[in-house]
RNA sequence: CGGGGCGUAGUAUACCGGUAGUACGCUUGAUUUGGGAUCAAGUAGACUGGGUUCGAUUCCCAGCGCCCCGACCA
């Protein structure tokens, strides 16, 4: 893509209504916009970055057999009345229809999903399975807060499972923690986020958190460093403790972000729902289901709060806007831009994503804005490096700059592919 | 939802009961060109409603919005 014609512009100022690192970033470097308190857009840097998580997780869920469908956010209050969480829930977004029959925007999935199943679900052959979709979940916060990691609107990834029993649960369970650990990983995240245990669960005594320390956290959790887990404050007592094998010498609170949460739900929505399958003896059982959820938006503002430097956004290279930042100096009928234009032909043909800066500005005002967008490679032509007759790249994370042959930047990139 | 703070150009800020100033951005021209350039000329602004007043962006009231702390967070 072409710099220049890039609708959003980078701000050298912070925005005044915005505290939090990643709000004030993610705003300056031109990949989201505040529409109110709590609800953001995600403009087109933003949003190819929003993507590019997503299609981690989607590739992790495909690993464990997710199929992927799409619920609507539109719901009615019958399914939830079976449940008694019409009610209950404070934080609900309602509407009416015209004929004034009340509706509710979506913040969870299980009562519509559990019900859609009945039509779907009646075999023992038919299970275990899974189904996840990428939707917007809305959600009344009495207070929005952090940027972009805590909204009112937002875009969830949720999973849910269908089992027969509690052991085949306990088993994608497992999958489905590994699969979670896995996304992290390739998100940069890894060193920083513990597996957490939390309270809840039906059968099993605890769900699973996933939280990333970092101050802009909301939670406190208590961390194990060497066995790489921790638990919640919700269950930081001695009895949970010994019954993990854990001892409070060895815990530390820190402050956490929850980007990730994996939960049984035991039977407690087949029974409402009266989910149920014939088993080999044609006897009636009811579906063990859980549900599993990640919230991309966060993850992002996370990686934010987490990766980046005071120059600005650091992203891993799974989940950056592009892979390359092309930088030239001169203007249109300058050697190097003609240089620049011909690498980025070249880097386009190998499907290498690029953002080429073609913009006619000062050197240290395209290097301020690589850095601040934080696209992980920064190549740089200019006369310097045409007269060496290389190009001159930089990584956005560490290290100084070197010029290497385009031909080993070409094999560096499809390596990394 | 309780407490506190704040609403001035696209952005960030100042002053003021008497026609709103600065910086960045943007436009035009010139000189520049490897870390946010210089000069000149332009562009663009008081959240909404009511009140007080000869006159309100300024003071008062209400609403709306934003931020922070706390509570809350299937």
């Amino acid at each position: 893509m072409l710099q220049s014609n890039l609708f959003t512009k980078t701000k050298k100022e912070a925005p005044k209504n915005e505290v939090s690192k990643n709000a004030i970033l993610l705003s300056r470097a031109g990949f989201i916009h505040k529409e109110m308190a709590g609800v953001y857009s995600f403009l087109p840097l933003g949003w190819r970055v929003m993507q590019k998580i997503m299609q981690v997780i989607r590739e992790e869920m495909n690993v464990i057999g997710g199929q992927e469908l799409f619920l609507t956010s539109l719901q009615i209050p019958e399914l939830w009345s079976k449940t008694n969480r019409w009610s209950v829930v404070d934080n609900w977004f309602t509407t009416k229809l015209k004929n004034g029959a009340d509706l509710g925007l979506a913040f969870t999935h299980e009562e519509p999903l559990t019900n859609l199943m009945k039509e779907h679900l009646s075999s023992y052959r038919d299970l275990p399975f899974s189904a996840y979709q990428f939707q917007t979940k809305f959600r009344n916060e009495e207070r929005a807060k952090s940027g972009i990691m805590r909204t009112r609107e937002f875009i969830m990834k949720d999973l849910y499972s269908f089992s027969k029993d509690e052991k085949e649960h306990q088993d994608f369970y497992e999958k489905a923690k590994n699969a979670y650990i896995k996304i992290f990983k390739r998100l940069g995240l890894e060193d920083k986020t513990y597996t957490t245990f939390a309270s809840g669960g039906t059968f099993s005594k605890y769900s699973h958190e996933f939280q990333t320390l970092t101050s802009a956290g909301e939670d406190t959790i208590y961390i194990d460093r060497n066995k790489k887990i921790a638990v919640n404050k919700e269950v930081y007592t001695d009895k949970v403790l010994s019954d993990l094998g854990l001892k409070k010498s060895d815990l530390e609170g820190e402050k956490a972000v929850e980007v990730g949460n994996i939960f049984s739900l035991g039977t407690r929505f087949s029974e409402s729902f009266d989910l149920n399958y014939l088993d080999e003896k044609g006897e009636k059982q009811l579906v063990v289901m859980g549900s599993y959820g990640i919230g991309p938006g966060r993850l992002m503002g996370t990686i934010v709060e987490v990766l980046s430097d005071e120059k600005g956004i650091v992203w891993p290279s799974e989940v950056a806007p592009f892979a390359v930042h092309l930088l030239c100096f001169g203007d249109k009928s300058s050697k190097s831009y003609k240089e620049a234009k011909n690498l980025y032909r070249q880097l386009q043909e190998r499907k290498i994503e690029v953002l080429f800066d073609d913009r006619e500005m000062r050197a240290g005002e395209k290097f301020a804005d690589s850095d601040l967008i934080g696209i992980p490679l920064r190549v740089v032509v200019s006369d310097k490096t045409i007269a060496e007759g290389k190009v001159e790249v930089k990584s956005r994370g560490n290290g100084g700059e070197k010029l290497i042959e385009e031909a080993e930047l070409f094999a560096n990139l499809e390596k990394h592919k």
